[in-house]
DNA sequence: GTCTATACGACGATAGAC
DNA sequence: GTCTATCGTCGTATAGAC
C-alpha cells in the first residue's frame, strides 16, 4: 500500500478538475493554480503531467457530438430534426462550445473549433445532400446553425431566449430544409 | 517649441497603438507594454490615461457600423443589400469584431458586443419588419449573418471563403427576404 | 498636469531535490 | 511521482521628477 496516494491518480483528479472549471469559466478565467487546488493537488504537477496549459484545455474540451441517429433518417424531416437535435444537446455542449470559441485566438485552439464545426455542423447533413453545390449548401446549413448558438449563447439575444424551443426548431428548421432540398 | 513632445498628445498615440494592436492580435495577444512601445509612451502611462486595460479596449473597439442606406431602399432587394453591406464591410470591421468575440467573457466585453450585435444586425432590419412576430424575424435575420461572420472569419470555412462574394450575397440575402417579406 | 521609475502580486512555466 | 524554489512576464498602483 501507498501512503501517500489514497485516491484515484492525480492525473485524472487534475482532468476532471479542468473540464469543470474550463467549462463554467472559460479559458481566460480560470488559472493553473485553480485547477490544481480544485484537485488539491500541486500546481506544477498541472503543467509536468500536461505540458502547459492550453494542452490540457486542448485535451478536455472536446465535444462528442455525434448526430448519428440522423444519417438514417427520412431527407424530408432533416432540417427540424437537425435543429432540434442541437437545441436539445445539453449544458455540457454549450460550455464547451463558448470555451472554444472564445480562446480560438492561438493555432492550436482555432483549428480544434474548426474542427468541432466541420465534424458536428458540416460533415453530418454534406453526407446526404446531392448536387454540384452540395458542398455550398451544408457550409451554409452549418454556418445558420453556428449563427443560432452565436446568438443565443455568445450574445444572449433576448428575442431568441425567450421563444419556444419548438418554435425555434420549426423556423430554422424550415431554413435549413430549403437547403437540403431545394 | 517642445524639445519633449514634437507629436500629438500622448493620450491619442496610445489610443492609435491600441486601436491597431486590438484589431490585429486580440484582447489577450496585445500587452499593455506592446501598446505603450507602439506608442513610444511608458507602460504606467497607459493604465493612467485609460484606467486599465478593457477600459482601453472599449473605447477603441467601436463599430461604426450604419447601414443607414438600407433604411430607405426599396424593401424588395433589402435581403440581398443587407448581406452586400455586411461583407463589403472591410477589414477593420473584421478585426473589430473578432477581438470583441472572442473577448467577451467579462461583463463589459459582453454587452459592448450584444450592443454591437443588436444595433447593427438587429434593429435596422427591426424597423422595416411588420407583423406581430417581426421581433423574432429580425432577430432571426441578425442570427444568420452573425452565423455568416462566425464561419468565415472565426471558424474560417473553406467552401464559403472559397465562394465568390456575388454568389453569397444572393444566396443569404434570398434566405433573409423570405424573413423580410414572408 | 504630464510623464517616468520602480515595485507589487499573480500568472504560466521550469529545474532539481526527495 | 511529487513538491520546493524560482524565473520572466503580465496588469496595475504609487511616489515623485519635470
Amino acid at each position: 500500500m501507498n501512503t501517500t496516494t489514497p485516491r484515484a491518480s492525480s492525473r485524472d483528479a487534475i482532468r476532471t478538475a479542468a473540464e469543470r472549471l474550463f467549462t463554467e469559466r472559460g479559458y481566460a478565467g480560470t488559472t493553473v493554480r485553480d485547477i490544481a487546488a480544485e484537485a488539491a493537488v500541486d500546481p506544477a504537477l498541472v503543467i509536468r503531467h500536461f505540458a502547459g496549459k492550453e494542452q490540457l484545455f486542448l485535451e478536455t474540451m472536446q465535444l462528442a457530438l455525434e448526430p448519428a441517429a440522423l444519417l438514417d433518417g427520412p431527407l424530408d424531416g432533416l432540417g427540424e430534426a437537425f435543429i432540434r437535435f442541437m437545441l436539445d444537446s445539453g449544458e455540457q455542449t454549450r460550455g464547451v462550445y463558448l470555451a472554444l470559441l472564445r480562446a480560438s485566438d492561438t493555432e492550436g485552439v482555432g483549428s480544434r473549433l474548426k474542427d468541432v464545426h466541420v465534424s458536428a455542423f458540416v460533415a453530418p447533413l454534406r453526407e446526404r445532400l446531392e448536387g454540384d453545390d452540395a458542398e455550398l449548401r451544408a457550409a451554409m446549413c452549418a454556418s445558420i446553425v453556428g449563427g443560432l448558438f452565436y446568438s443565443l449563447w455568445v450574445v444572449g439575444d433576448e428575442t431568441l431566449l425567450a421563444a419556444l424551443t419548438d418554435d425555434l426548431a420549426r423556423r430554422y428548421g424550415a431554413m435549413l430544409q430549403q437547403l437540403i432540398t431545394p
